[in-house]
DNA sequence: GCCGAATTCAACCAAAAGGTTGACAAACAG
DNA sequence: CTGTTTGTCAACCTTTTGGTTGAATTCGGC
């Protein structure tokens, strides 16, 4: 995996444990061992879940006796909501130019080469 | 990897090469060669690259001719987007849930033990 | 001061990811 | 038909991932 932020941000969210986990803390904190509980894991496992989740940032712990209650940093998600929204605009941006290509393709397409359109008829 | 739909999309975004990738195919459709060609990698890791995108459903690929254009499909955009709103919104709900629990406490704490308010002067 | 509960650390293991090189396939150009 | 371009398949290698078990750590209860 990439050390990126945005690359461990979506390689920890590719693990549906993992996507669970952040479900859950959308709702309120937990302890590890409460997280644990659903899963058919061993809570070590569970406690390297979220040791992936923490190095991206996605959740926080804070120490408190000997519990440490898991405390997800919702701010992660602007930073993939911002990637997404980007790139979905440039996918959009790009269709708008294209169909104004085509139109104009369409007013002045006789003078080209007429043989390698691509919808073309069978 | 998982291999439901959203692991799949998550894992293959990953990489900052396919990232990149996927910048790229916004703003237009590309070959594997072109696609290829500003990285430092074999061709054939960037057709695995581009493997992993389309069977991720981030990608898609139609014959044409011995080339075969790389094509992005921009709804995963939309998953994504849905998931990440949904537990967003879920965040900033439990928020508000917190703070009106706060608030009743804040108006009712006179009854019980008075010497615990949160908002206490420094 | 010792016990128990919650959590992490360490060593290990199997499987997957991401890269390589070399051979193969498909389609157009001569 | 032959050759070239474009891409995939196959085998292989190394590193990472996600799981295990067992030992250590840390703090509160008594």
């Amino acid at each position: 995996m990439a050390d990126d932020e945005l690359s461990k941000v979506f390689a920890a969210l590719a693990d549906p444990t993992r996507r669970d986990m952040v479900a859950r803390l959308a709702v309120s904190d937990a302890t590890v061992s409460e997280l644990a509980e659903p899963y058919d894991v061993s809570i070590q496992a569970v406690s390297k879940h979220l040791k992936v989740l923490e190095d991206a940032g996605v959740v926080s712990r804070t120490r408190e006796a000997q519990k440490r209650p898991v405390h997800l940093e919702a701010q992660v998600f602007d930073l993939m909501a911002a990637w997404i929204d980007r790139y979905q605009h440039a996918a959009e941006e790009r269709y708008r130019r294209l169909d104004a290509l085509l139109d104009d393709m369409n007013d002045m397409n006789d003078d080209a080469s007429p043989h390698h359109q691509k919808g073309r008829a069978s």
